[in-house]
DNA sequence: GCCTGTTTGTGACAATTATTACATTCCTTC
DNA sequence: GAAGGAATGTAATAATTGTCACAAACAGGC
């Protein structure tokens, strides 16, 4: 189980009693890299803290379509699992671990307990909502205004800053995050290289723009 | 000045003291169809409350494109105006006014202050946050997966469920809200007419389908 | 009624993205 | 090192959307 002393460096803001009510109800929960954990349309039956590794949140299509949004790394928690009336809630995101991770699972009858009992929680889902919501408007952003060259960059920005210069996806991989075919991504890529802002190699390529 | 009966309609689950803390610091404004309330990049200096009419969020480009997202209505609050720290936040949206509205404007500065006093104002925020959230999902459903067809059917089922059936709109309006030209919209238009969805009249159509 | 500005209609064409159909290259495994 | 599978390259074509250039229709003010 987790440590007083871990969560309250992932979790640095909130009060004491926080802290046990957390080590008392919650399920510390591992999943390996790949695995999704909340479809579109599945009830919620649980929040999720992130305490290890990373997150991917997408939007979904009926048709199987995926869209990325943001991430979710440790001492973040995801937004829509944070439930205030737990009347079947469904969830509106997919979300999946990309590398193996450790979570926290919280019944949802504690969410609105909590909201009660702890101030703290209470400023942490405000946080989190408006945190989400942010990702959310940039995310609009770039598919409303912007064309596929420049979702790409923005694309392979968010993964750099994420986990480093050498981007570790197949073009498929990233045709599949921006809901587009593999040939236009390769298309693209290919510009890019010839700019000079990539370096290729087979299952990867390096960012190395300015 | 608003009565405190009409306050509690229009937030109905607020604890008494929050209705006598907004009645003395929050200030009652209008602002005539039309005007821009808030523009992206702008300093935020007051939440936005609204009472009467109905206002339109817009995510908005550098280069002057414009995409609708969602409506406000009495009751409902402006998110990205409910900020808990009140350090020189900026404004992610643009906000219009619709109609003739009236709203109430309330000094950032209780934003924080009030989250402590009041049990029911932190509701209040958690649920503007998580139901504005769940609006830029449909958002960005729309955007990522859906073609201009259907994207303009899902906006004109947005107006005739706020406004009735009878949609006051030119061509150039609906273009500018969904970020493209006129000529795609009255394209569209027309073959909605062929389908017999709308009746097109002078600035204005009637949506008739099913 | 006439003028004028706004709104809508329309066709031609460009740009972007999607789809199809293979060829090629590289890696792993046997 | 041969075979097979995955990843990438590429070209041709279709579909969708954006842009340009007008024409036509209409409304309101004079």
């Amino acid at each position: 189980m987790l440590s007083k002393e871990k969560l309250s460096k992932l979790f640095p803001d909130w009060e004491d009693g926080l802290y046990d009510a957390i080590l008392n109800e919650a399920e510390l929960k591992e999943a390996k890299a790949g695995t999704t954990l909340l479809k579109m349309g599945q009830n919620i039956k649980s929040a999720m803290l992130v305490v290890e590794g990373t997150i991917k949140l997408y939007q979904e299509d009926e048709t199987g379509g995926e869209y990325f949004m943001y991430h979710l790394n440790p001492g973040e928690a995801c937004a829509v699992t944070l439930v205030c009336n737990y009347h079947h809630e469904q969830s509106q995101v997919l979300a999946k671990a990309v590398t193996d991770i450790q979570y926290l699972a919280i019944p949802i009858e504690f969410m609105e307990k909590w909201l009660n009992e702890f101030k703290s929680w209470h400023y942490f889902v405000i946080k989190t909502y408006r945190s989400r919501y942010e990702e959310l408007l940039k995310t609009i952003h770039e598919i409303a205004f912007k064309n596929m060259d420049e979702r790409l960059e923005f694309y392979i920005l968010k993964y750099v800053k994420q986990f480093g210069a050498i981007v570790n996806l197949t073009h498929q991989d990233i045709a599949n995050d921006l809901n587009t075919s593999r040939e236009v991504i390769s298309r693209l890529l290919k510009k890019m290289e010839h700019n000079g802002w990539i370096i290729m190699n087979r299952n990867s390529f390096d960012w190395i723009k300015k």
